[in-house]
DNA sequence: ATTTAGCACTCTCAACTTGAGAGTGCTAAT
DNA sequence: ATTAGCACTCTCAAGTTGAGAGTGCTAAAT
């Protein structure tokens, strides 16, 4: 493997990698000694930069440019150097007081935590909405509407709430369907798609159909991989330099739009772990074309087995990766907390 | 007021439109001899385009290029010369088809309307949620979740569905809780916000918090312009030539992303009507700056004075319209159409 | 009274040139 | 091991140029 770094070496790509945020540009000796007053020359620098860029870990754009760091370069920089700064206190409280007034609605908090994500870090911010593995059945709910047309209602253990509009081949009273839902609530309180699909219940009409809808909204519900995603900030991603180029940022926004390619890449967040939970994802990792420009910070929040999302910020490569983490973790975490206040069990 | 155009002159407007649709760039007259093998000569037609651009219909880029249609011109073009085409019959099949099988969820619906939307007209589309101008009462449910906790299902007429989470003083058993949704159920049936809110009834606790908690979710439920709203193709606006450059298309997608500035610009259809319900927005139309480039063609759908929505599509100024128009109000048509046949009343 | 051919004129755009500036790598001295 | 010094490379912005596209005008033709 790589032979281990000096320390100098590893300041040195810290510099870098925190003025290249910072301006943008391809940061050249001279600059850094200049920055940063360092104690050494700028011949010295070039020369441990010369090494750095053989190990891969810086870049030079082109002969005679400054260097710019590489994907394994902010690689290195996530997984040894970039400190987790707390977020200040203040806005600590201002972000919790927002969540603590809308302490009323699951929607609410998915989209203010988007808001919030998309706003401290500048960049796009995707929100799951929590969401279980195992459909496991709560409470149904009928309600007449007209003529021979039902309005369903199904709420499921963890909260997702499911409708349906079912039109019966009869009418039926609001009082047949609500002793039809009671039945069906009593039988089947807690069961599982399983144990829903093995269940045998004697029932006149509409029950069959009635319960045939219930397996296929807890059957639908189970094969989603989130919950509802929350998109916001996804402008902010357009602001920045390296996306001046319409052609680069359409690739990379477009994955937010495809369902399918979101999903995917939200999937990798329940695989594997990494620092302390939050998965960074740099440059596409040669899987994500579209990704090339970007990088992707993802953690789950939420009890971990049963009732999971996901929040995460997607920007530029070029990104204060200390202050993002952070943020991230600390949004994850408020999140954490009201689905544990608030568990629908 | 302007002079009548000639039948010549409306030809040449039209046809520099069109060209200029097609191919994004000044349209000369010689290019419109040749493209559309006209009986006249390039010269003529320059003296024509000569009155059209003093009447405010055509412009030139800089002395010596060729002629684009000025806004102005795009609203003459669109109120007069604009065709209706009706889509090709196998599509019209194919996108009702797809309705067909998504048959089930409103959600769904909306979210396909979107995507048609977006598909066909290579724009960004806006489909808003069926929402009613009033909030009416159908049914409300009540489900232990533990201890002191109770979700909350508030049914609107309409189909609107409002969930929260309250915390009571004192746990309370399922039964109570049904007793209780069972009683307000009976007595708030077709109730508006107003004879709610004068509701007088003795009630255990924690009746009088679920009662309050109704009648803030329908006041809040009323105090909305629109449902949820849903977006796609965003990333489409980005391909078009106009957009290359990152901040014209920044400014315009910030539009969608904040809330507050759509439910302005969505407003407008509720407001007045154009061409047979199809609203027409070309370049701002002086009130929307992030716009200047862009056209923005909405109509409503639903049941008037009921339950409506906003279907519609964001794209650049250079933009088919006949086509695009058509596609939007058989859209709509279709959303019609399911909300006639489904409606929660 | 229209229409048109012809032509001079204007302006853009892409290609090319040029010089300043930034940054490097190397070498020799410290 | 570090650094001063210097030649070298490459980009970028600012000109320069010529081709091409399109116009407006005028005078002739219909």
């Amino acid at each position: 493997m790589k032979p281990e770094l000096t320390e100098r070496q590893k300041l040195l790509l810290s510099l870098v990698v925190h003025e290249h945020t910072r301006t943008a540009q391809p940061v050249g000796s001279k600059t850094l000694v200049e920055q940063f007053a360092l104690p050494i020359s700028s011949a010295t620098i070039r020369n441990e930069m010369t090494v750095l860029t053989e190990l891969g870990y810086l870049r030079q754009p082109h002969t005679s440019a400054g260097r710019v760091p590489t994907e394994e370069g902010y690689r290195f920089f996530v997984s040894n150097l970039a400190q987790q700064t707390t977020l200040p206190a203040p806005m600590r409280n201002t972000i919790a007081h927002q969540f603590y007034q809308a302490r009323q609605d699951l929607d609410e908090w998915l989209r203010l935590a988007a808001s919030v994500l998309a706003n401290q870090s500048q960049a796009a911010s995707i929100v799951t909405a929590p969401h279980t593995e195992k459909a496991v059945f709560k409470h149904l709910e009928l309600i007449s509407t007209r003529a021979a047309q039902v309005l369903m209602v199904l709420v499921l253990v963890g909260g997702e709430i499911r409708q349906q509009i079912l039109s019966l081949d009869d009418a039926a009273t609001q009082e047949s369907l609500s002793e039809l839902a009671g039945r069906i609530n009593s039988r089947c309180a807690n069961c599982s798609v399983e144990q829903i699909n093995s269940l045998e219940m004697a029932l006149d009409p509409p029950g069959p159909q009635v319960l045939e809808a219930v397996r296929q909204q807890m059957r639908l519900s189970q094969k989603l991989v989130t919950g509802e995603i929350y998109l916001d900030g996804v402008t902010n991603v357009l602001a920045e330099p390296e996306f001046a180029d319409t052609e680069q940022a359409r690739s990379a926004l477009s994955l937010l739009e495809e369902r399918s390619k979101l999903d995917d890449l939200l999937s990798r967040t329940i695989l594997g772990n990494e620092i302390g939970g939050v998965q960074v994802l740099i440059g596409g990792e040669g899987t994500w074309q579209e990704l090339r420009q970007c990088s992707v910070i993802l953690t789950r929040y939420g009890i971990p087995d049963q009732l999971t999302g996901t929040v995460g910020v997607l920007g530029p490569m070029r990104m204060p990766y200390g202050r993002t983490i952070s943020t991230v973790r600390f949004v994850a975490g408020l999140l954490s907390d009201l689905v544990a206040e608030n568990l629908i069990e």
